[in-house]
DNA sequence: GATACTACTATCCTAAAGGATACCGGTATC
DNA sequence: GATACCGGTATCCTTTAGGATAGTAGTATC
C-alpha cells in the first residue's frame, strides 16, 4: 500500500501563503539572529546610550560581543554610532529610524516572554503542589 | 572633567519596565532559539505534516537538524508527536495547543520580513540605477 | 606617580549550531 | 532480487556564537 502524503500535491509544490511565510520568518531570523540583537535595540528605546552604559544594561555581555554586534546593527542601519568630541571622546549608540519598523516585532516578543515566563512558574508550582 | 552618563542614575539602577522589556525579549529568544524552531511552526500552521513532508517544506534542513528541533519542540510543547499504527507505521507531527499562542509574534516576524525584503531589494536597485 | 574612567581590541578558548554523508530496519512495489 | 519509500540514527566535520581574560591609548583625578 502506498502511503499517501497529507498534502495535496498542488499545496506542496506551489509556491504560496504557507511557502512565503517560511521564506519570510526565515529572512527575519537571519538579519535578527542571535541573542543579542534585538534586546540591544531595546535597551537603546529609550533614547541614545554609551558603550559602557550598554554593558551595563544588558549586564553579561562582554565588550568584543557587544563592539561586533553593534557594529553589525551599524551595518544594517537600525543603530548610528556617533563619536563626540568631548575629552575624553565619548561614542553614543542611538537607534536610527528602521529600529522603528521593529517596534510591533518587539513588542510581540516581550509580551510573549511574559506570558511565557508566568506560564513556566505556575507549571512548577502545580508540579510540586 | 568627569564625563557625566547620558542616564541618570535612578534609571539605570533600577530594575524598571526598560528591563523588564529586555528580559523578557531575551526569555522569548532564549525559548525559540536557532535558525529553525519559528520556520517549522509556521511549516505545521496549515495541519499536521509527516516527517519527510516537513523536511521538503523547509527545502534544506538535514534529516538529524529536523530530528533534533521536533524533540526540542515537543519537549516544549508547542508540537505534538503522533505515530499512526498503519503499515508502514507513519509519523505525524502537528501543532499542539501552546503554539497559538505564537501567532501574533510569528505574523509580526513575517510581516517584517516582507518588508524588509522589499527594502533591501529597493535600495539594490537605487544603488544600481 | 598611582589610579580610574573612556571605548574598545587582541588572544585564546569552549560549546553549540548546523551540515554532509552514510546508514538502519521495515515495508512495499516492480 | 532490485529498488524505493518510511522515519529516522550515527558519525564526522566546519562554522559560528559566545565567553574569559588581558591589554591598549588617552585623559583626568587624587
Amino acid at each position: 500500500m502506498e502511503t499517501e502524503t497529507l498534502i495535496p500535491k498542488d499545496r506542496i509544490h506551489t509556491p504560496e501563503a504557507c511557502n512565503v511565510a517560511i521564506g519570510a520568518v526565515r529572512d527575519t531570523l537571519y538579519v535578527l539572529n542571535g541573542k543579542w540583537k534585538l534586546p540591544l535595540i531595546v535597551a537603546m528605546q529609550n533614547g541614545p546610550l554609551r558603550f559602557n552604559d550598554i554593558q551595563r544594561a544588558l549586564g553579561d555581555i562582554t565588550p568584543k560581543i557587544l563592539s561586533k554586534e553593534l557594529r553589525d546593527l551599524e551595518l544594517n542601519e537600525f543603530v548610528i554610532r556617533r563619536v563626540e568630541a568631548t575629552k575624553p571622546v565619548t561614542v553614543t549608540y542611538e537607534l536610527a529610524e528602521y529600529s522603528k519598523s521593529l517596534n510591533s516585532v518587539i513588542n510581540e516578543l516581550r509580551i510573549w516572554g511574559i506570558q511565557h515566563k508566568a506560564r513556566i512558574t505556575s507549571n512548577r508550582r502545580s508540579a510540586v503542589s
